[in-house]
Order: structure tokens, then sequence, then C-alpha cells
DNA sequence: GCTAGACTATGACGGGCGTTATAGCCAGGG
DNA sequence: CCCTGGCTATAACGCCCGTCATAGTCTAGC
């Protein structure tokens, strides 16, 4: 009944799931290339996982989205404008950090076709991790005097052109994009409390 | 020399490649599969593509950014905001007309980690395409009385936001952030250029 | 100390992958 | 009429995939 290294283990081999599916994308990745990665054995993700890749790809997704929502929870008590400062960076290091290799595993399984019956779970929680930042960068905007209508706008521009914005830094090994979407971003941000 | 099916064959094959890939990822996307919805033999492939698979990328990328191109080029001679409407209306008809199967294929393939050597023909191709797109965009903000870098900026934003929206409607199999992405980029641009 | 149950080790299953090789077809030009 | 060369057909190569089954190991609680 929960060994030392259960927990561990298993968050360790989520994490490095979600970087995986961060750098090659959901199908590409391998459940036995998970396992190396996480240093586990091939058995043990069936023991964690016994509803095999959706179930880990799922929770990957739920992993990222949650540590995002953090980071963007607590930086937001400082303002939109804050918030969206530590939303850029949070990305602009992550495709930095590893040479323009990954990105954001949330869009990478949000692009993969679902099979013809039905969604898969993987994908419903990207949806919800999207609606989650939106959320968050809403009610901030409605705070600080942003109207219901815009907030919910800005958010789901926010959220999409960051996300289409690490993509294009990593197809171009620049961050000049991430530079132009921030400037842009600021500005509508600041205008939108301004009042 | 040039049979009567040649072009119409390895077109096709091209055009069905992007597909594929807009809908499932490039490394999900299988040759025999890009065959056979093409309707041409698996040989087919490699005698039009003999680099592979690899090619096939490069030149299904390269075929949507010149289609998309071709669009917004005739549009933007109506201004920005019409050409930015097509932008929106071209993904948009994409994204319902596969019932949130389809996205962009060059973002598809814009985030498939590259080998630890050198970068993919396909990758490279992917930056050319989005530079060409935000290039038409800003040229086209700069004749209608947008600042140099202002324009530059705007346009990143535009084709980064509309790749994101077109990935977040899928996840969410709801149009609703194309509509909210869509009349913030508006009223952007009608901003910029309005003077 | 023993036993139950969490975890690991190992190997197999059928199947699809990218790519290559080889032989065959069949229209056009000489 | 033949023959060249673009295109197709077919099969094979080695490799990796997701998943499952089974037997083993080790530890926590009694």
């Amino acid at each position: 009944m929960v060994t030392r290294s259960g927990k561990p283990s298993r968050e360790r081999i989520v994490a490095g799931a979600a970087d995986m599916i961060s750098r090659r994308g959901l199908s590409a990745t391998s459940i036995r290339e998970m396992a190396k990665h996480a240093e586990a054995p091939l058995g043990s993700t069936y023991h964690y996982f016994p509803e095999g890749k959706q179930q880990l790809a799922t929770e990957a997704v739920r992993f990222t989205g949650e540590w995002v929502a953090r980071s963007l929870r607590k930086e937001l008590e400082a303002g939109p404008a804050a918030g969206l400062s530590a939303f850029l960076d949070l990305w602009r290091g992550i495709v930095v950090g590893s040479d323009f290799h990954a990105g954001c595993p949330v869009l990478a399984v949000a692009i993969e076709e679902p099979p013809a019956d039905g969604v898969p779970p993987a994908l419903v929680a990207a949806a919800e991790v999207f609606e989650q930042w939106e959320a968050l960068l809403a009610a901030s905007l409605r705070e600080h005097g942003a109207g219901s209508e815009q907030a919910a706008q800005l958010a789901t521009l926010v959220v999409a052109a960051v996300e289409g914005t690490v993509a294009m830094c990593r197809a171009k090994r620049s961050t000049q994009p991430l530079d132009h979407t921030a400037e842009q971003l600021q500005a509508l941000i600041s205008a939108a409390t301004r009042r």
C-alpha cells in the first residue's frame, strides 16, 4: 500500500510525458519512451495508467494546465498586466530553455484528430485547460475595469496569440514573434484596464 | 515524358497530404495513408518525392502557404480589414467544414521536434510560410497608415492569434474562440489604420 | 515472520511504419 | 514496330508501436 516511491514515480512519468508531448506531439511520443525518460519501467506506466496512452496524455495535459494556472493565479493578484507578463515569460522560458524544441503540450494535444466515434478525454482536457486560463485572465480584467464581453474576448485573444506565437518561435528558431506579440498584447491590456 | 495524369496525380498527393497533416499531424500521417487518400499507389509517392516523407511534408506546407497567400494577396487589395476578414473566414471554413477535425498544416509541422542534427526542410518551410503571411499583412498595414514597427508587430499578432484560435476551436469543438478573436483583431486593425 | 498487495521484470502479440528493390505495364517518339 | 522511359505493382527489409499476460520481487501491517 503506497510504497515510498509510488507518488514520486507516478508524478515523474506525468511530468516527463508533458515535456515529451510538448516537443514531439502526442502520437509521436511512445509509451516506451515516456517510461524511459522518467526512468520508470514500461510495466509501471500500465500499472499507474491502466487506460493506457490516452489516460497518460490526459493527465499530462491537466498537469500542465494546473501548473500554468498556479503561476497565473499568483501573478494576477498584481493585476492583468502582471499576469500577462508572467504568462509570456513562462512560455518564453520553455521555448528558449529547450533551444526552440519544446512548446505547449496542451496545444499539441488539441491539434490531434479525434477518432470517428466520440471525443478522447485528452482533447476534452485540453479544452478545459484553455477555458481555465481564459477564465482566470477574464476575471482579472473585469476586476480591473474591463467590460464583461470585452474581458472574455481579450482573454481568448491572449491565450490564442501566445499559443500561436510559441509555435511560430519554434519554426523560426527565434523569439522575435514573442517580442512582437508581447508588445501588442501589453498595449491592449493596458488600454482595456485604463479606466 | 509527362503522361496525361502526371501533374494531376502529383498535385493530388500534395493537397491530400496537406489535408491529412492538418488533421493528424505530420508524424501520425503515414505515407501509405497519404497515397491511399489521393488514390495513388504507394510506389508513386516515392517516384514523385524521392526524398520521402520530409519532402512530401515540405511541399504540403508550401502548397498550403501559397494557397493562403493567394487569397490574402487578393483580398488585401481592398485593405487590411478585408484581408483579415478573408484570413479569418478561410480558417473558419476549414474548421467548420471538417467538423472541427482539421486545422492548419503549417502549425502542425511547426510543432514537431526537429532531430538533434540540423533543421528539417519542412520546418524551414513552415517558418517561411509564416513569414510570408506576416509580410503580406504588414505591407498592407503600412500602406494604410500604420507605423512600420507597429505594422510588423500587428501582423505577427494576427497570424499567431488565428493559428492559436483555430487550435482552440478544435479542442472546444466550437467557433466561439474564432468569434472572440475576430472581433478583437478587427478592432485592432481598424484602430491601427484610422489615420 | 508471514501474507497481501503494490510495484517490476520480461516477453510476447499482431500490426503498422519508412524505405528500398525489382519486375512489369504502357504510351510516345524514332 | 520497337523501344525508351514515366509510372505502377508487389513484396520485402528491419524496426517500433500499444497493449497484455505472467511471474517475480519487495515492503508494510498484522
